[in-house]
DNA sequence: CAGCATCCTCATTGATACTG
DNA sequence: CAGTATCAATGAGGATGCTG
């Protein structure tokens, strides 16, 4: 029916938005950025701790590509590139602050449900 | 300074919170859950396009695990087994339904930058 | 400085067969 | 019905060396 194809559609596009922000860096990226409104390429890299200059291209090119971040190259040399958030990337951020908050309030009934489940299991095995 | 240590203790919960639920089909689970209150792992498996019966079943413990599903085993042959969203999982689903509001809302957005950057990689290509 | 190219490893997922 | 066990494939990500 209509409602659950509707209901579908959402899903998938909140699938795409997780495969873009959900990978192991772009959110650390997009944090950075949100803290520090510029950044260049080794600056970004030092905010984020232990992060490629492979996984901080491809992280950086998806974003950009996805109009999230804006790359700037400055014709100097040596080379100086610039990153920042765009308008979509702050309101992106935005949302996921929201996330953020979430966890930070639940972080503790979460620790607690894997402890008391980790527990339980352990004492089937035993028992 | 404090401020930035508390910005990185976020992002670490924000980071387990997409660790939860942003692989493959945990968001699928949460949102049938939302849906249809009460499910077997079978109607699960049946409204779930795709998913085979090894990944339900990890993705299903993972959530119970963390308190966001539970799950009843009724000790009848055959078996019965049930699963339901619990509170947090419900909080949780509300939350991710205002990502969803940002992925419909800027999904042209996003398709129109892909496209805009698409192009203009295959005109660097040529020229 | 800001990458790209290459090789390699390991984790996630899928496919299939079996079971209390 | 609701799983478990095992094997195979895929690909994300890390390490390293090179470059305009």
């Amino acid at each position: 029916m209509q409602v659950d194809d509707a209901r579908q559609a959402r899903m998938c596009y909140a699938r795409q938005v997780l495969d873009r922000i959900a990978d192991k860096w772009s959110l650390s990226v997009v944090h950075q950025l949100s803290t520090t409104p510029v950044m260049r390429f080794t600056e970004l890299q030092r905010g984020i701790d232990g992060i490629s200059q492979r996984m901080l291209t491809s992280t950086v090119r998806a974003l950009e590509r996805d109009g999230l971040v804006e790359r700037t190259v400055h014709p100097v040399v040596p080379p100086r590139v610039d990153y920042r958030l765009t308008p979509l990337g702050t309101t992106l951020m935005s949302t996921v602050c929201s996330l953020m908050t979430w966890a930070v309030e639940h972080a503790d009934d979460i620790d607690q449900a894997r402890a008391a489940y980790d527990e339980k299991a352990a004492r089937d095995q035993v028992g």
